[in-house]
DNA sequence: TATCTATACTTGTATAGACAAGTAGTATCG
DNA sequence: CGATACTACTTGTCTATACAAGTATAGATA
């Protein structure tokens, strides 16, 4: 069993190639992950070496592990959407993209603003603003305004957001690390009112949400139409 | 160097250790951390197990290793509440516990429900039920309902709940794997108008929680008094 | 038939040693 | 003085081996 020349993460390529057969299929859930030894073996490998690499899928979580047994793929949980938030009435249907007649495009802009603190921009800086009303069978349900730091997704303006979601876009291009929502029952300005074509009294629900992106920050705020239940999927955390 | 007679996690024991250090305040942020080779020899293990230590607390975000350098204490993020919902106004005085002022528990008891099926037990089987409503400086903020599983919590009932909330002490009996939110803005109900001292048509936020603790499900109900902002922070995981 | 037992396989933990790679400080040289 | 090389220390990866411990199965036994 030679040393390789650069010990460069060997644990890494076993942990891509078992990854790469759960995600084309060659593995399905519940099959059979060749044991720590026979991956040592076809990776020219230490038991140890192929050890931490199934250690980190079960971490991860795509994998299960029963001592004595053997290895086995995990069956997909439905937190794709993790953290996001999604109607229920469409958390479906949704998957398969948008089509343009639920969306509904109000601004499409660059500018600069005093949000820009938030941010950890200089005063001055530019933004990117988006505004978009999402319809559910042309009732519109929600309005979503988002402020990007260009440093995130410096082309975020010249996607086209009738085909792709600004959530779907953002996910693709930047890393959320980690996500703060606050959340809040209120009755609406004006203006979005107007958007959403509901009365003056009606309780809608407010979600603010500031993600995190290599110290970047992206800030998101949506009103939900009265009615509207939605769903917030997280695994969580122990310290 | 002597092999234990019975290797027993001693990396646990290492992981333990400095924990302690630093919850103590022996260890404060940004100080330095033992270099793997010293803490095998404090514990009379092999640098790989030391390592190992190391690299677990790394992932649960509290050290901080750098490659040819060290290892440090890493500084802690307000997290703490993770998936957990808080007052903002309220969230750093909550750190210490309770004023009994500041929680009236209106129900406590056992009963048995048709909820049983939501939460994987058979209809007719005992459920703990709570309902508390949780002020700020007299001002009712929350009314919060539970139902608990017996199984996750057999002693739920009989704690005080003016000394301990109930989330503090559920997230101490049992840990929280997965959590499901659904958040709705609401006009509610009298009994509970009459509970917030609010008025029918203010909006208030409503929030479902269903917890799972090793399968067992615990179901979790809030509705928050008009204008109160709530925050929710999590991590964000990849799959 | 039902129960125990040996064994073959798995994962879990641990060791001792090796080299790679990154960082900070010190000594040296031009 | 400034750049360079060297050194000491750190973490990162890897090997080869060992024993512990859990599980399933086949065969022997009562």
């Amino acid at each position: 069993m030679a040393r390789p020349e650069q010990p460069f993460a060997l644990y890494g390529k076993i942990k891509k190639s078992v990854v790469r057969d759960i995600e084309s299929g060659k593995l399905k859930p519940d099959d059979r992950v060749p044991s720590e030894t026979k991956l040592a073996q076809s990776f020219n490998a230490s038991r140890m070496t192929a050890n931490r690499a199934l250690k980190e899928l079960t971490e991860e979580g795509r994998i299960i592990r029963v001592q004595g047994v053997g290895t086995f793929v995990a069956r997909p949980k439905p937190d794709a959407a993790l953290l996001e938030i999604k109607s229920i009435a469409k958390e479906i249907s949704d998957w398969g993209g948008v089509h343009s007649s639920e969306v509904l495009v109000l601004r499409k802009e660059e500018l600069t603003s005093k949000i820009a603190q938030k941010m950890n921009l200089k005063p001055g800086d530019a933004i990117f603003h988006s505004v978009i009303v999402h319809r559910d069978r042309d009732v519109p349900v929600q309005y979503s305004e988002r402020f990007i730091n260009p440093k995130v997704a410096p082309f975020y303006l010249e996607q086209d957001f009738y085909k792709i979601t600004p959530s779907e876009y953002l996910l693709d291009v930047a890393p959320v690390q980690e996500a703060e929502h606050i959340i809040e029952a209120v009755t609406c300005k004006k203006e979005i009112l107007k958007s959403l074509k509901i009365k003056p009294d009606e309780p809608c629900l407010c979600l603010k949400r500031r993600t995190w992106s290599f110290d970047m920050v992206a800030t998101y705020s949506i009103i939900v139409s009265p009615g509207s239940r939605y769903k917030l999927v997280g695994k969580f955390i122990r310290r």
